[in-house]
DNA sequence: GTGATTGTTCGATTGTTTTCTAACTTCAGT
DNA sequence: ACTGAAGTTAGAAAACAATCGAACAATCAC
């Protein structure tokens, strides 16, 4: 078993529930139509609402149909496999995609 | 929840158990290094040999560290998720890795 | 400071997964 | 037909995962 495996398959395992893939999907997708990328921070207001998606659970909150702890369970354990990184400002958590966790994913077949 | 979603949930499970992502690998591996690619079946000895990897059941067993019986089971979660397609002759088992499904999990994040 | 809002942690429950051994079936060789 | 090898299936134990509600902590809005 090498490492590149083991790795693996805690990513797997992550994205291997439907409901923590929906809430995975949900931010990358949240994340990606916020136009909130690497290069279009300047034209943000701010560069902290940039990096990532912004109220992550609240959102998640809002249109999943599970409990608040729950979700938090869930997003705990993507944080966990190092698909995302979650940041917290006040009350509220924002979350950004793990670029490359992607990446990994994408070509762990060759 | 989107039909793709779901299917590739399924997908990661199969591969989300380290023991079952190292069988995958090993086919996936083994099917490569044989030169069993469908444009080289015409230097196999014969066409049946060239069609996956032959003995795969027999082949895992000798170098993993599981029973027979958990081996068949893992064997069937691959399948079940459409990663794998194994079929019998005689006695002996032989899979052939499916390639859509390899796509399907390189391109599922664009 | 009080009260509402956000998110976390705890404990319990329910269901799923991993793995084994043992019993079975099917096929191959003699 | 008999024996051995290749896989499968069934049953059970143990570990793990998903989910919830309740109690909690931290923060915001007044």
């Amino acid at each position: 078993m090498t490492m590149k495996q083991y790795d693996m398959a805690k990513i797997f395992k992550a994205l291997s529930s439907e409901p923590r893939l929906e809430l995975f999907m949900n931010l990358y997708e949240w994340e990606k139509n916020s136009g909130q990328s690497l290069n279009s921070l300047d034209s943000c207001e701010t560069q902290k609402e940039c990096c990532g998606t912004e109220k992550a659970f609240t959102k998640a909150c809002g249109c999943m149909d599970l409990s608040r702890s729950t979700i938090s369970h869930h997003l705990k354990e993507l944080q966990n496999a190092g698909l995302v990184t979650c940041t917290r400002s006040g009350q509220v958590i924002s979350c950004k995609v793990n670029e490359e966790v992607v990446e990994l994913i994408k070509h762990f077949l060759e």
